[in-house]
DNA sequence: AGGTTAATCAACCACTCGGTTGAACAACCG
DNA sequence: CGGTTGTTCAACCGAGTGGTTGATTAACCT
């Protein structure tokens, strides 16, 4: 469901320049380009990678004359964070649960093989 | 630096069924044929998943006869987090101090431009 | 030794990606 | 109106990616 969105922000952020632009727009909105000066690369380019972070839902765009400010939105974050610590926090607590076995084994070694979960 | 590594990672859960590799790995170490089992695709693709993933650092691999089984390494979790949040965070700072200045013009309206930050 | 199982290597294919150049909108300025 | 500025569209290119099939290495089991 929300799988393909969370493809795209990785995909988004798997780009250095475009985590770059997202550190930038941290500190303030920007336009195209203000956002392309600092790179080598020409204002197309740029206006690219500001697309796919447009459609990550990243960031998003307002209107000012020609210009397209351009607006970082935080709540994406916080889908890779939930993410990201779900997984972090259930590795981490089987690391625990595995050690709490190995001091059990420590304490009174033949026992019960304690856990053998398959992945099937 | 770990410029190299964010993205290696980020790029590395870009992709829907390498996230579902290291969901089912946050459950317990598996070897390949048992992660290539639920999927459709050869055990190459999911071979060469798996390296992608080792080479993010997110997994390692060990080593039990013919078996080579997978573990979550969940530190590199740790990295990408602390990227995303500190970001989260400045945006969420921004969006506050903006939130206050327009209470103060809310309060008095003509005054001094308040901020207008450029980003050259 | 011979055979089986687990995993990787190698070569290939369709497709995507980041980049380019050149043209086209779109909205301002004079 | 004509010109300039900001941004995007379109077509293309080289490199990378996810997938395949086929062969190969490595360690097990009789």
């Amino acid at each position: 469901m929300s799988d393909d969105r969370l493809s795209r922000v990785f995909s988004a952020l798997a780009d250095p320049t475009r985590r770059d632009i997202v550190a930038r727009l941290a500190t303030g909105d920007a336009t195209v380009n203000e956002l392309a000066a600092p790179y080598d690369v020409t204002v197309q380019a740029v206006s690219k990678h500001i697309r796919v972070l447009e459609d990550a839902g990243l960031v998003s765009r307002s209107r000012d004359a020609q210009r397209r400010p351009c607006h970082l939105e935080g709540e994406v974050l916080d889908l890779m964070t939930r993410w990201i610590e779900r997984y972090r926090r259930e590795a981490e607590d089987r690391f625990r649960r595995l050690d709490t076995v190995l001091e059990e084994m420590a304490d009174g070694p033949a026992e019960g093989p304690a856990e053998k979960e398959a992945a099937s």
